[in-house]
DNA sequence: CGTCTTTGCGGAACCGGTTCCGGCTCTCAC
DNA sequence: GTGAGAGCCGGAACCGGTTCCGCAAAGACG
């Protein structure tokens, strides 16, 4: 292994100038920097980043934490600050964090600390006190991407927003009937996502007009988990709405195929929209509120990369755009549903039974 | 940030005692290692890694080598992986390589390089001569899971092996006309994969003496791309096999959403076998070839973990189980097709008519 | 032509640990 | 009583870069 003292001994210069020369930081003239350069590449030199970081106290890496790596939203993230960091010239190293306090205690209280990143991004994880405490610690900055943490950086949809956003679209189709599917403190996950997302599910039913009623039902944030809490909702016609508002993609696609197992009609019977715009969304015709988590990743490298270089550490709240995406999940509801309290009886209107949405 | 010299003046004692003390390496009496680390846990000294790498040429860092994360076989390795390693005390640093050669040569021959890794662990990733050189000269353990690395450590399943299970079973509950739906070398990932895949498959349907014919169609590695691909396939009725032999749980899922939107019931009128036992496969009902990615992940890092403390560098390659899952979507073929060249017309066999098999 | 400034470069300190080597003390055996 | 050996510890070299400081040569200017 070539060290920057066979490249200058080869080049004729000290150390201190093939440094500066392959650096590009410093006065070298360009006759030597060509010599040191040519040097360089003949011996193969590559800098050991480890003795750099020593004395710059520079890593050039930066740590990801997230409680998941195989869930769309997170593996999104996770790729998108991967492509960010490489094209910056930084690796990423990933720091899963799971239920398990003593695990995620390492994580914080060792793994972190090391001095081995530059900064910090956290993926919608759910932050306990010393958590957060530990983080600050470190003096390094740190965004959270869905889902702050108190006192730092964040990026994040409006979550209330969201939620009014395709709540008000199931309303403005008519729809007076409809439950909530979301996750809620058992999910390893930034919980005020969750309760944000009900409280504006619930702000939209309110500037309807429509009561509170019994309109939410823990849910995990998956297809099968959808598919099951939507199996049990479905399955008993009297407690069946004419829409569901799933808080994620994966909780809404599970409940259009619990639909199809039962055979009820998406969107003639049951209209469903979900969080994400995930990759299957499009095929299962699922009507959306679309994020960018790729984005939202790279996004996070830059607000990071901005906060090393800033003199004074200041944080910033980003809110990112979210758009609906309509599509064939969302229809208005079958009349006889529209005002059950008159009781239309088993009136079907005509044209109802329309073949299926692949037609 | 308190330092080892900190420390070791704190206690009273030279920078070489308190190393010895808290690393465990080296004679160090009971009463002065209890000083130091007693002085230690005041002074919060965490020791820096970086140092440490530096002079021991270890970073107690793994780099896993992965084209997608989002995928669920490569997040799950990756999580397999990220699990071990955190147990052992190790960092893991994930590249993506992808198409971009540009891109790809960086992680080679920029970032692996520069004496940040231990061990490198790659899954599934189809590397060119002048990269698996790379990979050698950095003379650490590689391993590679799903998918070696010529002279390499590798893990894997039979997948020559996992496609005629699979076809077996089809061939065996009667079908002769299967249609296999495989990825080919547009996809990001070692190929052999693919061709293995499709070789045990041939060869199964060589074994039941089925002539080769037109059996092939080259699909992405996803839902969506399996529901493309087997719309078009299963659209065109004389082109329409009694069974679907995918290469992967995800173009199995994409089939079967396809057979659902065509109104083809599965499994009466249409089998259909994955490989991998995908977390969405059981609600699914698909009969599969599981392996478990996670385990798979765990293994190569207990695999990574040995060649670094082995005296001599050897390789190991590890054929990993699979067992076959039968589920609800492979059945026997319907009569009229069964013998299709009989040209039975459109005799249609008495209860064929079930309901769908939510019933 | 002398002085001042700029440019280019080398020496050396330094980052924060680990480890080799050697010295001191104490014990034990002969 | 003395020599050998074990246990414990300190000094110092070292890993491989970066950067401060200062010197020398070259160019700018009156």
């Amino acid at each position: 292994m070539a060290s920057l003292a066979d490249v200058a001994r080869l080049a004729g210069v000290s150390k201190a100038t093939a440094s500066r020369a392959l650096s590009g930081a410093g006065e070298v003239s360009p006759s030597t920097r060509e010599r040191v350069v040519s040097a360089a590449a003949e011996l193969g030199f590559v800098a050991s980043s480890t003795a750099a970081s020593l004395v710059t106290g520079r890593t050039r890496n930066v740590g990801v934490v997230s409680p998941f790596v195989s869930r769309w939203y997170f593996s999104e993230v996770i790729e998108g600050v991967e492509e960010a960091l490489i094209r910056e010239g930084y690796d990423l190293t990933l720091f899963r964090v799971q239920e398990d306090p003593s695990r995620r205690q390492r994580v914080f209280d060792y793994f972190l600390v090391r001095k081995r990143v530059d900064a910090v991004i956290t993926i919608a994880v759910a932050l306990s006190p010393d958590e957060v405490a530990a983080l600050r610690a470190l003096g390094r900055p740190v965004v959270g991407v869905g889902g702050g943490i108190p006192g730092m950086s964040s990026l994040q949809i409006d979550d209330v927003a969201a939620a009014r956003l395709a709540t008000e679209h199931l309303l403005s189709l008519g729809h007076r009937h409809i439950v909530h599917l979301g996750g809620d403190q058992t999910e390893q996950m930034d919980f005020h996502i969750h309760s944000q997302r009900l409280a504006g599910f619930r702000q939209a039913l309110a500037g309807a007009g429509i009561p509170p009623h019994d309109d939410f039902l823990a849910t995990p944030l998956t297809i099968p988990g959808g598919f099951q809490v939507a199996l049990d909702l479905l399955g008993d016609p009297r407690r069946r709405p004419t829409a569901i508002f799933a808080a994620s993609d994966e909780i809404a696609i599970g409940a259009i195929m619990a639909a199809g197992r039962l055979g009820i009609r998406v969107p003639q019977e049951l209209s469903v929209v979900g969080i994400d715009d995930h990759e299957l969304s499009e095929m299962h015709g699922l009507t959306t509120v679309r994020q960018v988590p790729r984005e939202q990743g790279e996004l996070a490298v830059s607000l990071a990369l901005e906060a090393m270089s800033a003199p004074a550490p200041e944080t910033r709240d980003v809110a990112l755009p979210i758009t609906l995406v309509v599509r064939s999940s969302t229809a208005a509801p079958p009349e006889r549903t529209t005002l059950p309290r008159e009781s239309h009886g088993h009136v079907v209107r005509a044209g109802a039974d329309l073949p299926d949405r692949d037609a």
